[in-house]
DNA sequence: GGGGGGTAAATGTACGGACATTTGCCGTCC
DNA sequence: GGACGGCAAATGTCCGTACATTTACCCCCC
């Protein structure tokens, strides 16, 4: 380690290109390369010090960038590791609730037709991913124009029993029922997974919803799951085909490199 | 402006709790409880050293957490601003392409059937957004299962005259096509709209499909735009019902606060 | 009244130092 | 051999300083 001290330039940077940019610049180089794989680790912030002739300060924010970007981790007592090659491009959608996934005009109203309890059957287990025998409240009910009263889906909303409350809230205000269970028995949602299918209206559904049967319909089912990582809540809502579309924009953007904020696998 | 220098610590952190956390929790509060409502304009860096008595550096990683959780934005010669009230939580759904949005099995094969050029009609410029009588160049297509053989979607696949090049390499590569006009023209996506809705497979894409006309189908339309924020790229695809269902998964986290990545409206 | 320049104020960049905390590792002791 | 302690190394926290850059704003002058 010739532990050459490098001039210094006093203190404005050479090119107009800002220090810590420069050294972010070499070290992305580096893990571009491969000089530096996934999963190495980088040198420390010293090293860095002497190597690029600036001061620690320096090596941090570049560091702080390179985090930024998704490209290392930093542990205390550890030391920097490369987490991954290239900054993560992705295509992030961002909505603030489950609800802006599929959103539903505003001057539209629900409208509960019968709240029962029910036990999963084989089927109803699979379709809301509890297990067989397990007990459920079934809300059903309407979504329709507040002025029209056209029809825009049903929904038959699968709660846990202590949740039933939300029931008699549902027909009063507008809030999402997520929301509901959040605020009033403090059950906090972790994620959210949703299915979308075309199908074909049931029959059971046709009239209420005002359309032959058998008519296409976009078929959407929406599991909450808890902070237990356990299903609390199922939507399975049938939305008339020409009444309905699901619209979401992408941006390019970059990923966070936050720790939780990462990839998952389907 | 009293400048009291107040007492200090020596270096170890009073109650464990660390000083920049004590800072930016008291600023939080302050902006909680709307004593520095949305769109105040914070104390300046100085002032907040002289009034928690530390050091810059400690302000400055303080008012760093809050710009990351997205509270404030700093612009030098302004200032810091108050942009949200609370954390914004949100539902972030990330996908590294626009392809994954729509995962098809990686066994799968795209086989061209035609390329032809076409000029938009009054229903086809609707359909991609772009103007009526302009020249595209029509791209159909099935992709099957590689094995089997089984058709898993139909598309109609929509690009630019100047970007005709990318018919021939869709039977070769696995690639997106976005991304191939990416690198082969060097034509970069900006963002990517989606719409799905529920249909009917129609009369002329039963045979290809395998399945009779009038079942059930997915349709799904998805929009590239370019950086010039004009449509250069829009497929068309028919997905026979029973063979595919669209799956996302929403993970709640904290909106980045960085700039470009903020909220739109559809 | 409008343009231009100067100035003040704000954050950004960069240097220096010191000590704290966490972690991995090794060596010792029972 | 395992538990424990100490050491070294790494990042984290915190202090100090100085100057750069950007921006808003006032004031002067034409």
């Amino acid at each position: 380690m010739a532990r050459r001290k490098a001039e210094r330039v006093k203190a404005v940077p050479v090119g107009g290109r800002k220090r810590y940019e420069q050294v972010a610049e070499a070290l992305l180089e580096s893990i571009r390369t491969g000089k530096l794989p996934v999963g190495a680790t980088m040198p420390g912030e010293l090293e860095l010090v002497t190597q690029f002739g600036v001061s620690r300060h320096t090596v941090r924010e570049a560091l702080r960038r390179l985090e930024g970007l998704g490209l290392i981790g930093r542990h205390q007592g550890i030391g920097t590791v490369v987490k991954a090659r290239e900054p993560q491009q992705s295509y992030v959608q961002s909505v603030r609730s489950p609800e802006e996934l599929l959103r539903y005009p505003a001057e539209s109203q629900l409208v509960v037709l019968h709240v029962e309890p029910v036990r999963a059957s084989r089927k109803l287990a699979r379709l809301i991913g509890g297990a067989v025998g397990s007990q459920w409240v079934r809300v059903s009910a309407v979504r329709r124009m507040r002025d029209t009263h056209v029809p825009i889906c049903h929904v038959d909303l699968y709660v846990l029993p202590e949740f039933a409350g939300v029931a008699e809230l549902m027909g009063r205000k507008t809030q999402p029922v997520y929301e509901m269970i959040e605020q009033k028995f403090g059950h906090r949602v972790n994620d959210v997974r949703v299915e979308i299918r075309a199908g074909l209206v049931p029959e059971a559904l046709a009239e209420v919803l005002e359309v032959p049967a058998g008519s296409p319909s976009l078929q959407v089912v929406r599991r909450y799951f808890g902070e237990d990582r356990k299903v609390f809540e199922v939507s399975v809502s049938e939305h008339p085909a020409e009444r309905y579309t699901y619209s979401i924009q992408l941006r390019r953007g970059w990923q966070s490199g936050a720790e939780g904020a990462g990839s998952w696998t389907t």
